[in-house]
DNA sequence: TTAGATTCTGGTAACGATTCCATCGAGGAA
DNA sequence: TTCCTCGATGGAATCGTTACCAGAATCTAA
């Protein structure tokens, strides 16, 4: 079958239009795209071919013109995290209502991948780009994003030197008012599971966690901190690990929601109820946290704010401003997951 | 700030190129696409002048030279749905391994949305469109879908008259086995709440559920069955009401992960615990589930073949084959949230 | 009445690639 | 040697649009 039998009616070019109409494509041109200087039987005689022909622009051919796709590259390195899909929804419904499209790409964790994707939406000519980066210190990430051609929006990193835009969310504003109602509590050894230190959100929330043992004129537990992945599978075995010490850890911050997952199966594991055994606190929530973990405390950040700024941020520099970054803050909430332990 | 600032180097053409190595632009453009009559030394130097320029083919002037544009359109109700985020997650990647963009949009559960959806898609001249509609019976959808002019692959989608492919789910099954589990423990009274007929998901479903009661000769509580959208609060509207009825429905089959979560909100205000007071089967699964609903009993399908399979049917499609169907099988898994109530 | 400005319109050259067509040698066959 | 074929190359048309330029028609002012 060929690619042809797909079409209905052939595709009608401003050709067409302008033949049907009795006058020059150019004529045609200016009307449709509103010139001033075309007279009203002019303006009729076109519209009605239109009309008549269903005529409908062809945005590749504007595009080539123009120089300008109206598409817009969304790279993150799963959309299949609940949080990312709800950013990734309200930046598309954002960038909809503006007459952009979003070129959606999965990085999988991986610097060349990510990598690969840049370069591909450099050759599609998309008018920005906004990014949640794997690594800010992978080698490829300079280059790459130099040679983009195109504005660029992060999503919560800090990379030296690249005049982009950024969402940046204050973790640790709310990392740092859990660790406090942890300290209060009672707690001393607590066990911060996350991500990789190559991430402002890993660093941010670390600033947190460091400065509330500070203040409270406690020694940070350094040995119960492990940064290395926001998977499950890296916070359930450094999880297990930890329980295993003496003493054993009593309160757990689990960065991200892979990171929660990993956490609360190595409980699970050891039979330790979370609220009474054991304290939890997830950065960040997820899809029916609000009804399957009512009792889990959390530090939460809006992820519709962060798609919607984000969006926000690269209509800006697209309409001749300068990049510049936004804060998105969090909020603790303790709930009985935290409280009770001890 | 225009434009060109972001320039870190002009972009180069395959004018340049020709420019470069002292030949045609016909032979720089014969040498990159591979012909066969081209001589090893035009080879060498055009080879050469492209490495040195740094040219990447413009896939913008290509697609319009060729008419395709390795582009495909994902168009669903919202991303921010756990399932379908996995089901986009795992067709952006086979497609991307097989050179093809995904363009993203959200039809908002509104079908003039999704209907300006396709007309966009249309004129972004997408090779192709993968779509789960918001209503089969919409006045739009067929209009829209008919002047598409590209293939087509529908998500859990029935309609007649299109020649679109269809990645199908095998709900009755699922469903059916988790109706006769229901019986077989006792229930009569069971309540099925999930999106509204129009879309084949509910009616296959319903189509499973009828049979279990058919098959074992009791009659279908047809005054539990509540059908109308796959959102909480839809859902949370209707367990509320049906658990105020006399008698009591001993048991709820929500269909979805917004039904689920409307279901047990419902559960929550009345203080019952599920698979003590009340026995719930949810159908399909989310994240964390295997964590923190351990204990619901569920009818799963696994998303990442529905994306890989949606993927795999439009590049069949576009590879000159005929539009087919396929189908991935449900799997009941009962769980202590539908055993022990009576 | 005429010079000059002002609408309005058509033709044509881009945008960056591919592909057909024509030309030009070189090589093989008679 | 001559004719023919075939490989290799350059030039031009094309995809569908926009924008510039020039010319025609209309209008205003002296």
């Amino acid at each position: 079958m060929s690619r042809g039998e797909w079409y209905v009616e052939g595709p009608v070019t401003i050709r067409d239009v302008a033949a049907r109409a009795g006058v020059a494509l150019s004529s045609v041109s200016r009307v449709l795209s509103g010139h001033p200087d075309v007279s009203a039987s002019m303006r009729a005689k076109v519209e009605a071919a239109a009309a008549e022909l269903g005529y409908e622009p062809d945005l590749l051919a504007q595009s080539l013109r123009s120089g300008a796709t109206r598409t817009i590259g969304f790279i993150i390195r799963d959309i299949a995290n609940p949080l990312f899909a709800v950013v990734a929804r309200a930046c598309e419904q954002e960038l909809r209502r503006n007459g952009y499209s979003l070129i959606l790409m999965n990085s999988d964790g991986s610097v060349e991948t990510e990598s690969k994707n840049f370069a591909l939406l450099r050759r599609r000519r998309v008018d920005g780009v906004i990014a949640s980066l794997v690594a800010e210190d992978s080698p490829y990430v300079k280059k790459t994003i130099l040679s983009l051609r195109a504005p660029l929006v992060l999503l919560d990193r800090d990379v030296k030197g690249l005049n982009a835009s950024a969402v940046i969310t204050d973790h640790a504003i709310g990392v740092k008012a859990a660790t406090k109602h942890l300290l209060n509590n009672g707690h001393r050894e607590i066990a911060f599971i996350s991500g990789a230190a190559n991430v402002y959100t890993t660093r941010n929330r670390i600033k947190g966690f460091s400065e509330a043992f500070a203040e409270a004129g406690v020694g940070l537990p350094e040995k119960l901190i492990a940064l290395g992945g926001f998977d499950a599978e890296y916070a359930l075995i450094h999880a297990r690990h930890f329980l295993l010490k003496n003493p054993r850890p009593t309160a757990f911050v689990a960065g991200g929601i892979g990171s929660t997952a990993g956490v609360v199966r190595a409980f699970n594991e050891m039979n330790l109820k979370i609220g009474k055994d054991v304290a939890l606190v997830a950065l960040d929530e997820w899809p029916l946290f609000d009804v399957f973990a009512t009792e889990v405390s959390s530090v939460y950040r809006d992820p519709e704010a962060i798609g919607s700024e984000a969006a926000h941020l690269i209509l800006e520099v697209l309409n001749g401003n300068e990049p510049r970054e936004s804060v998105i803050d969090t909020k603790f909430t303790a709930r009985a997951s935290s409280q009770g332990v001890i």
